[in-house]
DNA sequence: GTCAATGCAAACATTTTGCAACTCT
DNA sequence: AGAGTTGCAAAATGTTTGCATTGAC
């Protein structure tokens, strides 16, 4: 239950919830809290669905339809975002407070490897301009093998901590999922 | 109806489709044949669905179940590619013949732009090299305005073909589809 | 002749919607 | 008080699957 503000952060990002709700003439209704909070307190990447399993766990109820009905509105103030891995269900991470990142993709063991994006966003700006595009965002994920999975990798134990690519990559939970 | 290849690359590509079939002991149906060549003469990008209806309005009947089961194997021969460009459904866009690019999306207009992908997967191959990744493809696309749409446009239409970027950018039918 | 493919409809999974009851502001 | 919200269940999507029949090799 990792949180990835600190009290402080996390008030803010709820001050910005609070914040667009009122721009908009919407409403913090408690449901809206607990969708926050669970949202606030996920993991890395998340689905509605997860979402609502693990509100139900802790004993909050929330119709699901009122989940589908707030990530929006998370989404348009900033918190969260949408990310797409491949799997067919909309997936979402957390943005507030967090450095802009893009991700790799291995196939094999479904892990998610985030790195830095500035330079991707770099490029972005480089090409948008010859087209006279204005940027919004993009979308950018580099998939294949990681490095444990790659073929004609050691036993994977001797390796550490690639030093060769000082904090540039954080790993996120693997999620040992299907192997399709 | 324009199609893509030349009857020589058509051609070709059927014979990989078949080659590859053959290579899986699975067998070249007609009903294969007809969503092969179906695909072959959309317009860049499609949709399952959209798929089944350009057939039946060609009065070419196969069964939905088939298309989704065939798509797969078009994708898997490198004919075709899936692309995800923020609706729900999958869309595909043919590879084969074709030379690697990435999509700039409009946000307002629907617009594809593509435009070459050689930058990119420079930056591509260099991000991975850094985290010992093993890329087999990546995904990338920019969204926002393009140059029609971004404020501030003026009448769009004094702008006979945009020369500062020599055809680095191919502009797909548009698509004034939904306004969301 | 055999193994694979088709068509159809039913099953699925995810997300959206209509509506009456309810509750923030 | 009233506009916006919720929950629920039904609807809508988009895709997959089971199975008997058909067909390519």
């Amino acid at each position: 239950m990792s949180q990835h503000l600190s009290q402080d952060g996390l008030s803010a990002a709820e001050e910005a919830f609070r914040a667009y709700l009122r721009t908009r003439g919407l409403k913090y209704t408690p449901e809206r809290r607990l969708i926050f909070h669970g949202v606030m307190q996920n993991e890395q990447h998340f689905e509605a669905d997860q979402l609502l399993m693990d509100l139900r766990a802790a004993n909050k109820r929330v119709a699901k339809a009122t989940i589908y009905r707030t990530l929006p509105l998370l989404v348009e103030c900033g918190i969260i975002k949408q990310v797409q891995f491949g799997e067919k269900q909309t997936r979402y991470e957390h943005t507030y407070g967090h450095a802009p990142h893009d991700h790799m993709v291995c196939l094999r063991c479904r892990r998610i490897i985030e790195f830095d994006s500035s330079k991707v966003r770099k490029l972005v700006s480089c090409l948008a301009t010859a087209q006279r595009f204005l940027v919004a965002s993009h979308r950018f994920q580099i998939l294949g093998l990681c490095a444990e999975c790659r073929p004609g990798e050691i036993a994977a134990n001797d390796r550490q901590d690639r030093n060769d690519a000082p904090n540039r990559g954080r790993r996120t939970s693997a999620e040992p999922r299907r192997q399709s």
